[in-house]
DNA sequence: TCAGAATTATTAACATGTTAAGGAAATGCT
DNA sequence: AGCATTTCCTTAACATGTTAATAATTCTGA
């Protein structure tokens, strides 16, 4: 007598896959003209934000996997997007910071990203819109619930 | 005089992969046990709710894209969980249908599944879970809104 | 009927996700 | 000091995500 699954088009994974699709899509759409990705952007911003960071900081605030970070990072090394330099104090460590070239392809795009949180705010209302973040950090491993 | 971008941590991509991350971390558990990935338990749960379906409606349902699928569906295939035929009517479609060990795979962890689930609706609240299911679908670029 | 357009699926190429193994530097303990 | 442990990061190997190009089949309209 064991109970039926819920079905697929009710699942929490699923639904926040698709989520996540609707949301990025106008961002890859804004990202399509440029040579970055999603991620890569995703790196920009918390580097823009917060400085310099080691790369396990950085990890952690992109919600990226340390192996992938370790490849970005030297993708946008590459591209001239950041610095890698070794923490003087703790050889083991490295401090990545964001260049100008990095930080122009945010400050190009302020207006473009802000229009698009901005509908999305639109399209649940404010208070949904808040209401879905606060729902989705109670998910989130990370928040020691 | 442009505005501020928002910060990372009201990010909504950033919480809906996190979210993720929560969701499918016992999951992931369950499944380590396995030989079967994560998007393969998707396949699973969708051909053994919906019976035989063509290739683009079970891309469609598990929220996979179609060259990622076809991949996943050959290695299935190699592993006898679903089994791959020519539509005789048009001959461009292919259709897919689970094996009886493919559905073993679900039939023995329903119990387990079902946990999860229910421990997720606990932790938010019967209410607050389908609050969130609905704001979900909001955002779903599928629901045509 | 038949050439052009649309549909279905595969393949290619590169980036990322994921887990496991390995390497270098710091730390702790004796 | 010296050795085991821990921490920080890289590498490896394979699966998936993503976009573009290609092939096979069907559909459409003149």
């Amino acid at each position: 007598m064991s109970p039926k699954l819920p079905s697929t088009s009710r699942s929490l994974p699923i639904a926040l896959i698709r989520a996540r699709e609707g949301v990025m899509s106008p961002i890859r759409d804004m990202l399509s003209e440029t040579d970055i990705t999603e991620q890569q952007w995703r790196v920009l911003r918390v580097l823009s934000e917060f400085g310099t960071l080691d790369t396990t900081t950085l990890a952690d605030r992109s919600s990226l996997l340390f192996p992938s970070l370790t490849r970005i990072a030297a993708t946008m090394r590459d591209k001239g997007l950041l610095t890698q330099t070794r923490d003087e104090v703790d050889r083991r460590r490295q401090l990545i910071e964001i260049t100008a070239k990095g930080q122009k392809i945010i400050d190009d795009r302020t207006g473009q990203t802000t229009q698009i949180v901005a509908d999305f705010k639109t399209r649940l209302g404010s208070e949904n819109y808040e209401t879905l973040l606060d729902l989705l950090a109670l998910l989130d491993p990370g928040s020691h619930d």
